[in-house]
DNA sequence: AGATTAACTTAACTGGGGTTAAGAATTTCA
DNA sequence: TGAAATTCTTAACCCCAGTTAAGTTAATCT
């Protein structure tokens, strides 16, 4: 006898299917098939039939013509799927050499030929890391995910302060260029001025000076407030 | 255009029966199906047909009832396949603590994963190494693979020093009984004495003292003669 | 040499994951 | 409210890699 939510007959597209539901699902509470098939690159009719199988296993909820819906076995599985890939992502940059811009999609591939392990020992070699590269979360080995306490740089007022907190991407070349300007997880920042009608904004970046963002960059950008 | 031999459309199950044939042949001049079905644990037939594929795309020779052989382009793909599990074999080890008895079947799961940016990166950081775990010669990135000049252990005449060079077992508990008498590559050794029929080897191990070694042990032991 | 045995191959099937084409349900709009 | 458009599902297919069962071919033994 295995211990209760018996994760052990998951597949790795499972997982990723799991784990990309659950991030559509920040915010919505229904996830459509549709929008899933685009973000995962693959035919709706491929997320129809894993949608089936998911729901036959538990894993979620279908409601036709709406979409699906994550149970809790369901997201705890989803939640270590995403540890796993997060892990890898950190590893890619931490023991790898990899630049933040390129770990999501390497970290798909590599991911797959990981198993518990394999995790556990980059989740210790790495020193138990809290944080993706982009400054996501880390869920914990029991699928417990910490919330942050932030919010999207296009709703703070200026003269607020504090330091970024996660990047919400995973364009190569919006990564790319906001590292190089050092907006990167944890750099202090202080907002100096918003244009309205969804103008760009007007930063202090530690180190980097002052910097105008636009507002599609500055949408995938995520900070705390000290 | 790319360049000449076009490993791309090299799946990873093509890789790793190349790698197994090529472990097979050596000695021998043709590996035999059956031989190869038992190795990778599948059936006959799931040989038979990739025997099949991979004689179409001219990467082996087939003659039935006879065994296989690799063509140059089929034998170079084998040892790019055996340079990416030595290299993850490697990593296991340095990077990732794994032991050394453990890292052949997981390095199996890993290495799918891992494509060519990736196995670069490995190389990098494990600073180009030139053996996996057990001793085995890791092949350069064009295919090449040095021969070593070393022998097994139960054809040397007492008197001989030299050092341990590989072992060439995958057993995990023979591993570790090896591991436990300091026997692993670079170990320097003095045979002092063998018994006949094939009965048991007596060796001065650096650090370990004298040691009798059983002959089915020793049959994996491979040393140089200084 | 003929019969038995062993080695190898072919045939038919399973299952995961993907596709395109076609049909059904829902929403939207005049 | 009925027609058009959209969204979603089902059906029918592909490829890869494995299986068992049933032949074939070759080797061996008396």
């Amino acid at each position: 006898m295995r211990e209760s939510s018996d994760t052990s007959e998951i597949t790795n597209a499972m997982r990723n299917y799991l784990a990309d539901i659950y991030r559509l699902s920040q915010g919505e509470s229904w996830v459509s098939t549709t929008t899933l098939a685009q973000t995962m690159g693959v035919s709706p009719p491929a997320v129809a039939r894993m949608v089936k199988r998911l729901d036959r296993l538990g894993l979620l909820e279908h409601f036709p013509y709406q979409g699906v819906k994550l149970t809790p076995v369901g997201t705890r599985a989803a939640l270590l799927g995403i540890r796993r890939h997060r892990l890898v992502e950190r590893f890619l940059v931490d023991m790898l050499g990899f630049g933040w811009h390129e770990v999501h999609d390497e970290a798909d591939l590599l991911q797959d030929g990981v198993n518990q392990k394999i995790e556990d020992r980059i989740d210790e070699v790495l020193g138990y890391p809290s944080r993706c590269p982009h400054g996501e979360p880390i869920p914990s080995r029991d699928g417990g995910i910490p919330q942050l306490d932030d919010l999207p740089l296009v709703v703070v007022s200026p003269g607020t302060q504090g330091h970024v907190s996660r990047i919400k991407t995973h364009d190569p070349e919006k990564l790319q260029y906001l590292a190089s300007l050092n907006l990167v997880p944890d750099t202090p920042y202080k907002l100096i001025s918003r244009q309205p009608f969804n103008g760009p904004i007007r930063l202090a970046i530690a180190g980097q000076g002052d910097q105008v963002i636009g507002s599609e960059l500055a949408a995938a950008i995520w900070v705390t407030r000290t």
